[in-house]
DNA sequence: ACACTATATGAGTAGTTGTTCATATAGGCA
DNA sequence: TGCCTATATGAACAACTACTCATATAGTGT
C-alpha cells in the first residue's frame, strides 16, 4: 500500500491524541524528565507510562536516552508546543462560539 | 468528574487524528462541499462519510447547514489549516533526523 | 400522492486501544 | 555474587473505533 500525506499527519496526531500523553508532553515543557518523576506527577501506573512513553517516541515526539538505571526523555522538536498552544485557542474558539449560539437562541425563545 | 485542559485539547486532537477526515478538512481548504461532492473525491462509503462528517462537527472543527436535500460542510477556524501544516512539518523533521541517523550509523559500521 | 436524491442512523462485527497484573530485563551498589 | 531500583513487555480483557449493509428520514419535483 501507499503511504499519503494524511496517514503520516495521522500518525503524530493519533500518538498526541490522549489526554495522558497529552500532560506527558506539557510536562517535558519545563525539561527533560524520567519515567520515574512523571508517574508519581500524573498518577500513572509505571507499565501504564511506559506504554503511553514508547507511543510518543515511535511517533518521534520525544527522544530518549539512558542515563544508568533510568531512561530520560524529551520533546524532539519544541514546535509540538506551538501545536498545543493552537490547539488550545481553537478549542477556546470553539467553546466561545457554542456559548454565544445558546445566548442567541435563549434570546429568541423568550 | 472534572474535565482538564488535556482533556478538551485530546477531543480536538482525536477527532483529527484519522486519515480521511484529514483528507475531508484538506478538501474543505478549497471553500465548503456537501457529503455527496466528497464521497466520490476520497472515495469513502456514504455512511462511513456521514459518521466521519458527524465527529468533525460535534468537535467543533466543521460546521454544517442545510441547503435543500443537501448538507453543507466547511471548516469552523481556518486555523485548523495551520495546525495542520504545522503536523507536516513536524513529520518531515522527524523524517529527515531519522535519515541523518540511518546515515550516520552506516557510516560507523562501515 | 409518488418517485427520486441526499443524508443519517441502527445493528453487527473485526480490529484496535488502554489498562492492569505479573514477570522479565538491565544497570547500580554492597 | 546477590539485592535493589527503574523500565519494558507478555497476557488478558473491557471498551472503543471504523466499517458495512440495510433502513429511516427529509427535502425536491412530478
Amino acid at each position: 500500500m501507499h503511504t499519503t500525506t494524511a496517514d503520516v499527519q495521522s500518525g503524530i496526531l493519533e500518538a498526541l491524541a490522549h489526554p495522558n500523553r497529552i500532560r506527558i508532553v506539557e510536562m517535558l515543557r519545563q525539561g527533560p524528565r524520567c519515567n520515574c518523576e512523571i508517574a508519581p506527577e500524573l498518577g500513572l501506573e509505571q507499565s501504564n507510562l511506559s506504554r503511553h512513553l514508547k507511543i510518543l517516541v515511535q511517533a518521534g515526539i520525544l527522544h530518549s536516552w539512558k542515563d544508568g538505571l533510568r531512561v530520560i526523555f524529551k520533546v524532539a522538536d519544541s514546535r509540538i508546543f506551538k501545536l498545543l498552544d493552537l490547539v488550545t485557542v481553537l478549542a477556546r474558539h470553539d467553546v466561545q462560539k457554542r456559548l454565544e449560539t445558546l445566548q442567541i437562541t435563549s434570546t429568541n425563545r423568550n
